[in-house]
RNA sequence: GGAUGGAUUCCCGAGUGGCCAAAGGGGACAGACUGUAAAUCUGCUGCAAAUUGCUUCGGUGGUUCGAAUCCACCUCCAUCCA
């Protein structure tokens, strides 16, 4: 059997992708789901820049609005729910559009990375960060080094993150974690692809955020932020590790002034998106879409994809 | 007009005779990433080359084997007194 179609739009953060997904959509009888690890949750509306109703217009839209803010979101949860929307828009005759940012949900979807393995063990994982605290990185470390060296190797031991899942999937599975980082590199994309990036000049894509973060504060961020607070929201949660929610909460504590949190929100949202460019670098197969190329023109860009969509259909 | 304090590499800021291309932070740039990814972490940042050379610390001149650091004058800024 072929492999099914499925059409990727990403790009770092607000580069415009939003609005073309809309017009992809029309143009190729899609239904759009988002790859965002922030637009799940309900009531987080400004600060994660989420499409409106009317935005939409009336193109059906999935992931969006799923979760409730003190919810947990990750991977696991992204992949088994895409997986069940993809089965929907299949069975209707339809091309699903992923567009969203990020970029490590949209290679766990494409080549259909296996994380079944194992359970999140919070117990072991909690004593492991306990662990971190009392005897230091370098200590966790050793530890990972003990039982998988080459995973020792390519983690720093300053990323406690990343060692602490190493040594939980090894001590979960009894498995290294970088043999079957091995295994799953190795995979192919598992459906028929077009995977755009589309992309602007730095200088006018930074410009862009920094209007974009003032745009938020003017249309109320800082109340939405608030209520998440009321409603017993806490920094530790997933959902309030989202550009502009911790810095706005930070500023609610009386940590820091409201100017410091702009001033932390645009540039970690910079810095953010070239983050994003950086990964999507080191995809293979992505075809970038550079909007300066086009001249800005929307339907050159469509035209654009829909042409490398339609040799991708045929072959 | 007078007094005092300042001017440092993209920015802030340390440095008060050699160990200084100059601490530290920020920004910029580059990278890693396989269950928190809007997260977490790393590298790099005067110019050119092999351990080297060249041009930098407001300007000009001087002292010294040697100056970002000392001296003189000048320019600009800040505060205070007229």
């Amino acid at each position: 059997m072929s492999k099914l179609p499925m059409i990727v739009l990403t790009g770092p953060t607000a580069v415009g992708k939003t609005k073309l997904s809309i017009a992809l959509a029309k143009a190729v009888d899609g239904e759009i789901i988002s790859a965002d690890s922030m637009q799940v949750y309900r009531k987080m509306d400004i600060g994660s820049a989420k499409i409106t109703q009317q935005e939409m217009q009336g193109i059906p839209h999935h992931l969006i609005d799923v979760l409730e803010p003190w919810e947990d979101f990750n991977v696991v949860v992204f992949q088994k729910l895409c997986k069940e929307c993809l089965k929907g828009i299949y069975e209707r005759g339809h091309i699903p559009i992923v567009t969203g940012g990020t970029g490590f949900y949209i290679q766990a979807l494409l080549k259909d990375i296996d994380f079944t393995e194992n359970e999140e063990n919070t117990v072991y994982r909690q004593e492991l960060e306990r662990l971190a605290k009392e005897k230091g990185a370098e200590a966790l470390h050793e530890m990972l080094r003990a039982v998988d060296e080459p995973s020792a190797k390519a983690i720093h031991a300053n990323n406690i993150k990343r060692v602490i899942r190493a040594l939980e999937f090894y001590h979960l599975t009894g498995q290294r974690i970088s043999d079957h980082n091995e295994q799953e590199k190795a995979k192919e994309s598992a459906y028929n692809s077009c995977y755009f990036v589309l992309n602007d000049i730095r200088e006018l894509l930074y410009e862009r955020i920094d209007m974009r973060v003032d745009e938020m504060l003017k249309i109320g961020l800082v109340e939405e932020v608030k209520s998440l607070q009321s409603l017993g929201m806490k920094k530790e949660m997933v959902s309030m590790q989202g550009l502009g929610y911790k810095e706005i909460l930070a500023y609610l504590e009386g940590e820091i002034t409201l100017e410091e949190a702009v001033y932390l929100i645009k540039r970690d949202t910079r810095h953010f998106a070239k983050r994003q460019l950086t990964w999507f670098r080191r995809e293979s197969d992505v075809i970038w879409v550079n909007k300066n190329e086009f001249d800005y023109d929307e339907e050159k860009i469509l035209g654009f994809m829909l042409e490398k969509f339609s040799e991708k259909e045929i072959c």
